[in-house]
DNA sequence: CTATTAATTTAGAATTATTATAATTCTAAA
DNA sequence: TTTAGAATTATAATAATTCTAAATTAATAG
């Protein structure tokens, strides 16, 4: 964290892009800390506890202002909410079938990998998104 | 279609599971008839055509029920709308970035993918969902 | 420093997607 | 043809997210 992050506002204010405000970096502080991945509703309950007072609809343009940013990535599965990633590099992900959990990780020849699905689709490839479904090393013991 | 498709119903019927029913059938039909990736609404509208008075909560049902079968596939990105594939075998998907359109292709190696991921992450594994994020060969043109 | 303008936040309503409920209807078998 | 269980319907409920309008805050010009 460097000393003069505080002065970000201002410093970004001053020209271009729209400003990281207090409740957008609260926001930013509770995806960025701990590596779990909170759905919108669980960025909403940590940061109410920073800042008591914001509202629901401010956690939700925040993300998406800063997923817009680049700062946090957006994770959808399924049917349920969006969950959050402070991880915004390229990654790929696991989730456990029983429990929910969420884990990041890199699998390696990734490059390799979308270019052989833009060949196969002859799509012009932006990104691919893996996602392995399966038992996570606590669940797969607990049987 | 098999001449005695009509019966399959009663065929069923008789014995383990339930029923094929006719609004079941319509459903699997608008879902197989197509190549496209219906919605849950796209379907009820088009199940509307065939069977006027079919609700959307059947629609659903439906749809749970022959996704439990294994007779058709729920796709689920980002925040929008499940979509529902006719194909049930294991397949990735490309989605294009402009126009939404999802097509499915089946990428070579994903046995070994799946494996490398399993070995990475410790999950013992289920099933891998690999989708490539671009410009379709409509879009990647009118440009 | 103050007025003006623009961006942001808030609270709550609205929307969208989906599931649950309760009453009715259908189906298959006795 | 009665019956039991399953399925369907209409509607209500829920969950996730977005929109709206008013209030607040921040940035900029004077």
């Amino acid at each position: 964290m460097k000393p003069d992050s505080h002065k970000f506002t201002k410093e970004k204010r001053a020209g271009e892009g729209p400003a990281l405000t207090r409740q957008r970096q609260v926001v930013l502080d509770v995806v960025q800390s701990g590596d779990t991945h909170p759905t919108a509703a669980e960025v909403f309950e940590a940061a109410r506890g920073k800042m008591p007072g914001i509202s629901f609809a401010t956690v939700y343009n925040s993300l998406r202002f800063l997923k817009r940013e680049g700062l946090v990535r957006e994770v959808a599965f399924g049917g349920g909410a969006s969950r959050y990633d402070r991880e915004t590099d390229r990654h790929d992900h696991a989730i456990c079938s029983a429990c929910g959990t969420l884990v990041d990780f890199d699998l390696p020849g990734t490059v390799e990998l979308i270019r052989s699905a833009a060949r196969a689709t002859r799509f012009k490839p932006e990104s691919v998104h893996l996602t392995l479904v399966g038992l996570c090393p606590d669940c797969r013991e607990c049987k």
